[in-house]
DNA sequence: ACCGCCCTTCCGTTACATCA
DNA sequence: CTGATGTAACGGAAGGGCGG
């Protein structure tokens, strides 16, 4: 938190840099040392100049890298001996040798992070496919019902009209899936879920079509 | 318990190299 | 030449260990 807000004002002050010519800026940051934060600004490296004049190494060789890797691999901390060993062996400053496990632990962990977002997403992707192929099925089976409800309505309206006309198409299997009987009450009674038996007995509705669908 | 010093790590950034 | 990308190096904050 802190951190970042002073990384704000050093941004600020970055900023300024690029707006003045360096040698202004130079001599700007001790006077605004006085009032805030200091800045000390990093001298730019032209012709592979270090900053105190000797040749500085860019770039580390292949066979440096790949010790380092190694090491890496074995080990993602640096104990200092183990930094004096490995700099004599490679040839360079244990300062070097420290700031690159540095970095190259920050690669490792975007690395890791990049995984494990990746992974996450792959995951979410499934359940968002699974969440869409739930949804459908729930729409299938609720069409189902409304068909189920459908007939019932139908079924028992053609009920009511084979009291009076005694259709020839009261068969008999008909009288298998026709509603139970309802009694002498009429439908005033009749709940949209719940058939009565003769015996007085009631089953659900659904429980009814799907006795009768079978048998 | 407190303080100052040293060392290390982490984070954000800068400077430079390299490549398309 | 230029913008994007990778990487060596830096600066500062924070935390731990240790002696005074």
């Amino acid at each position: 938190m802190t951190t970042s807000m002073t990384n704000r004002v050093e941004d600020d002050l970055a900023l300024i840099s690029q707006l003045y010519p360096a040698g202004v800026y130079s001599q700007m940051v001790p006077q605004q040392a006085e009032s805030s934060k200091p800045r000390r600004r990093r001298k730019k490296n032209k012709g592979g100049e270090a900053g105190g004049g000797g040749l500085k190494k860019r770039k580390l060789s292949t066979e440096q890298v790949n010790l380092l890797e190694l090491n890496f691999g074995s080990e993602h901390k640096l104990e200092s001996e183990r930094k004096d060993r490995l700099a004599s062996e490679l040839g360079l400053d244990p300062r070097q040798v420290a700031v690159w496990f540095q970095n190259r632990r920050a690669r490792w962990k975007n690395k890791k992070l990049e995984e494990e977002y990746s992974t996450l997403k792959k995951a979410h992707d499934a359940v968002i496919v699974e969440k869409c192929s739930l949804e459908s099925e729930v729409l299938k089976l609720k069409e189902q019902l409304s068909e189920a409800e459908k007939d019932i309505q139908r079924l028992s309206e053609r009920r009511v009209d084979s009291g009076s006309s005694n259709s020839p198409s009261s068969s008999l299997s008909m009288e298998a899936i026709d509603p139970p009987f309802l009694g002498g009450y009429g439908l005033e009674g009749y709940d949209d879920d719940v058939f009565y038996t003769q015996e007085n007995n009631y089953i659900h509705g659904i429980e009814w079509m799907t006795m009768n669908l079978y048998m």
